[in-house]
DNA sequence: ATGAAAGCGCTAACAA
DNA sequence: TTGTTAGCGCTTTCAT
């Protein structure tokens, strides 16, 4: 059995509150400083955290709940964000939820019984069931990526629209007419900012957005895979295609390479999020990056400020930049005339 | 204040032990259990797990180290991890260690004193150094993809010499003689592995080895960048190419994107791992895959095992088989003097 | 600065 | 089956 501090009491000879003083950084005469130190040194005592966490209401511990982690955006936001909690003395409990609401629901009620101090969640479900109870008990939420209406507390995200809007620009300046986009579903969030973007842009320019050039995926490889198809298929003077997010992004280079398009001279394409993907590919692909690293420090942050205030205060919304990393994957298409 | 189950006893009128018996599933009467049920829901009762963890001096929290969870290959065996533990009832704890092992270190301790039952390692250090004690104290320890000498527990590790071998054997099938090999550091346990066994195949066929045909990469982009501009550098004769992770992989395609080498013809190449990018290289990349979702089920299965029985029993290692997937980045070289 | 004692929410004997 | 009681390891008044 491990020591406790009762054990380290009996061998300095000194009360359970001294001992307590000490390890969490009171005022202990320098004589008896030594004894403990000795004493826990010769148990190999280590604070019971589970006791601390019982008796103070504070368990130290961050549910962090996520669509999935094998998706390289999310692993690495969590990765800054597990880094950051932790450097402060926080643990992360990581939920995957596999973008299923059922399971989100569930791994909020999972981690409302552990007692976790608060949750980070980067949301798959719309409605935020359970997440206001958490908040009206005084825990914290910080929401990364996606926002829900219903729920009012700190987020951080990324600027979406902009990023989306900036890459159709960029096609339009280099004379592309016919731009098809890979849009996400209707019903996710930064899917719709992203697709609201690219009309915006279009609208800018005086090109009205047409329904032929729009597919949804599912923000799948295959939901790139097959929106490529689609848009091949219906659109013959495409010229140029802009894909949302990564896995779509992967799907649809598997199948431009299945149907031997050739990029640019063939098919302008612009992609998302994952720059080593995006250096790989023959030839390199332009992309929008986003701030993974970014995202989660800053909801780390975002948590371990609202685990130290008083008194609540305001809610913050955090919204980041994106980046635009040239490739080689876009060519000037003067007269707007070329495509397949 | 959240109810607890004094609030539950005082409600139903009845005494803690019967609530408590009830919330583990012990024989109660149908009326009681009726109203016990009535006043968890008006209460909005939820067990504390922490106060039942103290008790009980079982967490149901499992400890997870691993080297980064930013890697897709670690990403997919936790996410399965996570998953089978989750559904009974464990939580996972994660800690990333980004590789370094003074951090694992410290991962070992901190998980320590949060009284975790078990831990499962993905080991980064060589030393094990603090994993001794934790199975002295009768916590399990399961150890995935790599092994450490002086730890005994279960394990679950892949066919890392006989992938390697195999992948090798398939190039001098295909009359490839000059074969260069980017290999891991030598001091981790996978990488050693996989560079036996490409002697292995080397040795079968009465080639021997040359140290110019050999680079170490350390299983970054970078190195799998350098390593292939290191080897076409001393050997313009080199015509195939093993590649012994899934970012030197990306690396080394990188580069040899930049070089304008062509694949195969100038250039046979097998990589490892991520089948999704070998996809959508063009051509289609030939690779070793591992099976990660495996890799995660059978450690929490181990896990799971071990914390259910009674008496300890011999420890397990179990060795699964990896797969190799056929692309088109491997021609013939019937002569063996071709090459850049 | 230190000690004594109460209690966080739960489980597990033991009695009834 | 149910109630009473002790105690898991810690922190935190309140005295001293």
């Amino acid at each position: 059995m491990a020591a406790t501090i009762k054990d380290i009491a009996k061998e300095t000879g000194l009360g359970l509150a001294t001992i307590s003083s000490y390890l969490n950084g009171g005022n202990v005469r320098e004589k008896n400083r030594i004894k403990i130190e000795e004493a826990i040194e010769k148990l190999d005592f280590e604070v019971n955290e589970v006791a601390r966490g019982l008796k103070t209401n504070r368990t130290k511990m961050i549910g962090i709940i996520l669509p999935e982690l094998n998706n390289i955006f999310f692993a690495e936001i969590i990765t800054e964000l597990e880094d950051v909690l932790r450097g402060q003395g926080y643990a992360a409990m990581i939920c995957d939820c596999r973008t299923d609401e059922k399971r989100e629901e569930e791994a909020i009620d999972f981690l409302k019984r552990r007692r976790v101090d608060g949750m980070i969640i980067i949301p798959t479900g719309k409605s935020g069931r359970g997440l206001q109870e958490v908040m009206d008990a005084g825990k914290p939420i910080v929401m990364i990526d996606r926002r829900i209406r219903n729920v009012r507390c700190d987020t951080v995200l990324v600027d979406n629209r902009g990023a989306a809007e900036d890459a159709i620009r960029r096609l339009l300046d280099r004379g592309h007419r016919k731009i098809g986009m890979i849009a996400g579903a209707e019903d996710v969030y930064t899917a719709e900012e992203r697709f609201q973007g690219y009309c915006r842009a279009l609208e800018a320019a005086g090109i009205p957005a047409e329904d032929s050039l729009i597919v949804r995926g599912d923000y799948t490889i295959r939901g790139g895979s097959r929106g490529i198809k689609e848009l091949a298929k219906r659109n013959p003077d495409m010229t140029a295609v802009f894909i949302s997010n990564y896995e779509m992004t992967l799907g649809a280079m598997i199948e431009l390479n299945e149907l031997g398009v050739r990029i640019p001279e063939e098919m302008s394409v612009i992609g998302f999020d994952n720059i080593e993907f995006a250096k790989a590919c023959i030839p390199r692909l332009s992309i929008v990056t986003q701030p993974t690293k970014e995202l989660g420090r800053r909801a780390a942050e975002l948590m371990l400020k609202r685990l130290e205030e008083k008194e609540r205060t305001e809610f913050e919304t955090v919204r980041l930049a994106t980046r635009f990393v040239e490739g080689r994957s876009v060519c000037c298409c003067p007269d707007g005339e070329r495509g397949l």
